[in-house]
DNA sequence: TTTAGGG
DNA sequence: CCCTAAA
């Protein structure tokens, strides 16, 4: 079959040979657009009230919960929770109407709009009313509130820190705060842990609510007479649900949020300081922040935890659950790699805190007991002891970060699970994600400070004129590992391990078959997606911080994979080194076939989106996928289109579904019209465009 | 930097 | 995937 450079694909008549492009200038940079990437689920801080719920449910089976205990109300078979923004509404519908060959849009306007209303109806509810238990799993015995005013303190010092949670975990009294060890502290931690919260039933977030108690609020609160509160969001208007692609009987629930200063409830005012950065330097934050991959775990069990090594692991990590291999690797690499250089040390007296920006390697961050917690930049790797104590003379700069938000996560269940299976997949859904470990990053003006051993000074910080720009970022300890085979549940194990192994520049490329999105999984699915952005609001000094933090992909005892958006689908791992990469500079990159979930991902976008807009394509469907550029998404579309038009037989490599070609088709051909109807800036009908393309297809 | 296309 | 002209 022949191939034009252009396709035409019916339309009566019509020829594209040489369809105008809209002038660049022409380029939409809509304000929609921004709604729709910054849309994001604030799935986490849902499953952490979930959560929270279940545990005061267990707890007290008297609980007195009035919302209804059922499950999401949703009728239907097949209900999607999706809200087109301005764009995709109408492409959607109209493809939807023109819906060629066969299954291609499968998007019914109407009932996306009614069951959405359902959806978000219930969902509010249902959020709101697990808010207070969230509050309670927090905090039981400090926090009256669910606000959060977490101050930190960012002494200028030089002062390496293993991590942030290390010394959060840090002890009440004056022992030193980073002395590194972070065993220790761990046992400790765990053990006491428990006593003070024995009362939590569940064990998975009793766990994590343990060493929570612990670190944040025996230490913090308890230590200072600041308050520590963890404000959390529950819910932002929903906005948009992204890309859900039809599932047979499964219920996908996307709690969405927009992405407002309305989200914060507090200090809006400072979330503007930090907004303007816009679009642009929020992407890019984004895409810095929204580190690669997670991957997904071993099975959990509530003995069965295993702990990242990396960054903040001590902090969800007790140390009996680990093995005496995973406590190797875990301390060599923290050794090896400096993982975290910015240290959450409890407040001990702002003055007294560390050292000035230059590069004194040892500084003790003690002092009065304000209540602030410090985070100290130290440029050097930390010395044994770290119980240096120097008065510095820079001036510190002040942090206070009011909030996190945690990625965005689907859970997808049969429709049949009952009520308890879906709270036991959130249940093991935010366990997974603390138990993976998180690793702290700094931004500045929207770039990764990369260079750990760079003082404030040195990487412009030292003056409070940049700390508005300035960003902390949760990154997943681990690279994103390809999902398995939901029958495979065994090699889950196999794969956490492995995946220890191979974080490495060199780590081969896993490719992995991906579940295809069409096709529903038995087993409960939970997907933590595109990651969401994180603002930590600065309360004392003048800065703001975004935050970004990606999911990670979940799976539970009975195999749980990540469906595929391609925003959670695995990515093989990409070295973070730079170095790596320059060194590798001018190389061929490796060839990396599009996954069918990848394909449907683009396919759901470009559907959405349109052609000639790859780089909202990229941010939409591939923004964690750094291995896919929008040229990469584009010159993979070519492909597609050209594979759509040929014989079956003709076709090589990883055969696509003829579902997904026929959607490719359709698009292309949907988008060639569009386009044209926009640079002819004709206002042809689309109705009946469409029913004339219809027409064709049919015939 | 992003698009659009040829290689 | 790469390379690049254009915008």
């Amino acid at each position: 079959m022949p191939l034009k450079k252009r396709l035409d694909y019916g339309f009566g008549g019509y020829q594209s040979p040489t369809i105008p492009k809209g002038p660049r200038s022409v380029r939409r940079r809509r304000s929609c657009k921004r709604l729709g990437e910054d849309s994001q689920i604030c799935a986490f801080e849902l499953l952490a009230a979930v959560a929270g719920k279940l545990l005061q449910e267990s707890e007290s089976s008297a609980s007195s919960n009035a919302e209804g205990r059922g499950p999401f109300d949703i009728h239907r078979d097949d209900v999607k929770c999706e809200q087109f923004e301005g764009d995709k509404a109408f492409g959607s519908k109209v493809l939807d109407r023109g819906s060629c060959i066969g299954s291609a849009f499968t998007q019914d306007p109407a009932q996306a709009d009614s069951s959405k209303s359902t959806v978000e109806e219930t969902l509010d509810t249902r959020i709101d009313s697990v808010l207070d238990p969230m509050s309670l799993v927090t905090d039981p015995d400090v926090t009256k509130d669910v606000n959060l005013d977490l101050k930190l303190e960012i002494c200028t010092s030089n002062r390496a820190s293993r991590d942030i949670f290390d010394n959060v975990k840090g002890r009440s009294d004056d022992e030193s705060l980073c002395d590194g060890k972070i065993n220790n502290g761990a046992d400790g931690q765990v053990d006491n842990g428990k006593k003070l919260a024995g009362d939590f039933i569940a064990a998975n977030l009793g766990c994590i609510n343990n060493q929570i108690k612990n670190r944040v609020n025996k230490n913090v609160l308890r230590n200072s007479g600041s308050s520590v509160q963890l404000k959390v969001p529950f819910y932002r208007n929903p906005v948009s649900c992204a890309s859900f692609a039809k599932h047979r009987n499964n219920v996908k629930l996307g709690i969405v949020r927009d992405d407002d200063e309305k989200s914060f409830r507090c200090n809006s005012s400072k979330i503007k300081a930090y907004r303007p950065q816009s679009r642009l330097g929020y992407k890019r934050i984004r895409k810095i922040l929204t580190s690669k991959y997670w991957k997904a775990g071993p099975k959990l069990k509530d003995s069965e935890f295993s702990y990242s090594y990396d960054g903040m692991k001590p902090f969800y990590q007790s140390r009996k659950s680990l093995s005496p291999r995973e406590r190797y690797l875990r301390d060599t690499h923290s050794k090896r790699r400096k993982l975290c250089d910015h240290s959450f040390v409890v407040p001990f007296g702002q003055e007294a805190s560390s050292e000035s920006i230059s590069n004194s390697p040892e500084k003790g961050v003690k002092g009065g007991n304000n209540g602030s917690a410090t985070i100290s930049h130290r440029g050097v790797q930390r010395s044994p002891s770290g119980k240096g104590l120097q008065k510095s003379r820079a001036s510190n700069v002040k942090l206070s970060i009011k909030s996190f938000k945690v990625p965005e996560l689907y859970i997808e269940v049969p429709e049949t699970a009952t009520v308890g299976a879906l709270k036991r997949t959130v249940m093991e859904a935010v366990t997974a994600i603390l138990r993976d470990g998180l690793r702290v990053g700094v931004v500045l003006q929207g770039k990764k400070v990369r260079d750990d051993n760079r003082t404030l000074q040195q990487a412009g910080l030292s003056e409070r004129s940049n700390l508005d720009t300035l960003g902390f970022t949760l990154e997943p300890s681990f690279n994103q590992v390809p999902p398995v085979s939901p029958k495979k549940p065994s090699t889950l194990g196999l794969l956490g391990d492995e995946r220890r192994l191979t974080r490495s520049p060199v780590t081969p490329i896993l490719e992995l078959a991906l579940p295809t999105p069409g096709i529903p999984k038995d087993p409960p699915v939970v997907q933590l997606e595109k990651p969401v952005e994180e603002k930590v609001e600065l309360g004392l000094s003048p800065s703001i911080a975004a935050d970004s933090f990606t999911a990670p992909a979940v799976a539970n005892s009975k195999a749980l994979v990540p469906i595929t958006s391609m925003n959670a689908v695995a990515l093989s791992p990409i070295p973070s080194n730079q170095k790596s990469k320059r060194s590798e500079l001018s190389h061929r990159r490796i060839r990396r076939p599009f996954s069918v979930g990848e394909v449907e991902a683009l396919v759901e976008a470009v559907e959405t989106l349109g052609t000639g807009r790859w780089r909202d394509v990229k941010i939409r469907s591939f923004d964690n996928a750094d291995h896919r550029t929008y040229v990469d998404l584009k010159d993979k579309w070519k492909t597609l289109v050209h594979t759509a038009s040929i014989s079956p037989q003709q076709r090589r490599g990883e055969p696509v579904p003829q579902e997904l070609l026929d959607r490719v088709l359709c698009a292309h051909t949907y988008w060639l019209q569009h386009q044209f109807k926009q640079s002819g800036k004709h206002h042809i009908d689309s109705q009946r465009i469409l029913e004339g393309q219809v027409e064709r297809v049919g015939a």
